[in-house]
DNA sequence: GTCTATAAAATGATAGAC
DNA sequence: GTCTATCATTTTATAGAC
């Protein structure tokens, strides 16, 4: 009769990662976490023994699901050009999901998380975002006004800042402002 | 005999702001600041009403050391171009003396302060900064490769980008690869 | 204006029953 | 694996003496 326990496990993470990025990881406390995710306070210890431990699956979770959304965006999109542009499209179509909130790896490294687990991860997926700007840029037919990796960093650079600087002005402007100036590269 | 009353103020606004910058703000609690700043408890809440009163003061602070520290760097410098470009060196080096904590302004926002005189703050600041790039980018004889607007939306993008991937690697590499990039179009 | 003492609530984490 | 009850700290903020 009884539901598979993954079920428990799953509430918690889901609940913890949505409360982390709406409302910060160090203004989520844990009783927050238990009640909105409706389950007993020892459940959550039991699964991740303490706050660091949820914050870690959180980022792994917050890394597969990003990759995955954004293999799911680039689909119906082809070639390589139009894909580097399509970045663009999908970061900013996702902050307004998200209500500009920003980038959920730079903010909890700007909540001062100095734990090593933690800038591992963010290294981790800020490097594999840029690889795969890398691999698009060298299939791109562009205009070589860059080399690949200065052109790759520019779009890095484009697309990093236009979401820091949409989570100060809570809105799309400089998203939409980079994405003009990268098709000037293109 | 006493001194005047200004010290104890100040005081506590000096060790409020390198904590909160050094280890968040929401993680600096009053108790360590009433500590470090060696006043009494009361002697706090007497001058900031409540921590968000703290807060604002700081922000204003920093706003404040940030564009003397500016004017100050530049002051050797001659020339829109040059200074355009010494902008990168400003917050390259800024950053290392603040260990690539990262933006004061875009970390406040990160901890998720929804409290519209924070937002304000910071857009007060950034705007600023945008225009005072804006007023050296009209001046320069430029490639004009972009116009003024999309040339300093440029700059501007590459600098906020350089310093938020520098938080998150905790050194200078994007910021001084944001400033290669700049060369380029100027 | 500065102090000490304290309040009331929230924090992360644990013990032990079932 | 999940539960309730509880722990010791820490949180922001206030009261009232000097």
């Amino acid at each position: 009769m009884r539901e598979p326990g993954v079920k428990v496990k799953d509430r918690i993470l889901e609940t913890a990662s949505r409360l982390f990025y709406d409302q910060g990881y160090n203004q989520t406390g844990i009783n927050q976490i238990i009640e909105e995710a409706d389950i007993a306070r020892a459940s959550l210890y039991h699964h991740y023994p303490s706050k660091t431990d949820l914050l870690l699956a959180y980022l792994d979770r917050t890394h597969e699901l990003w990759f995955k959304e954004l293999e799911a965006f680039m689909l119906p999109i082809h070639g390589p050009k139009e894909r580097l542009l399509a970045l663009f499209d999908f970061r900013t179509k996702r902050q307004l999901r998200l209500k500009y909130k920003g980038c959920h790896f730079s903010k909890i490294v700007a909540e001062a998380c100095e734990d090593e687990g933690v800038f591992d991860r963010v290294r981790a997926h800020k490097e594999r975002f840029r690889q795969y700007i890398y691999d698009l840029v060298v299939q791109a037919d562009h205009r070589k006004l860059l080399d690949n990796e200065m052109l790759t960093d520019t779009l890095f650079l484009l697309l990093e800042g236009g979401i820091a600087l949409g989570a100060m002005y809570r809105g799309p402007d400089y998203a939409e402002k980079a994405k003009r100036i990268a098709m000037s590269f293109l």
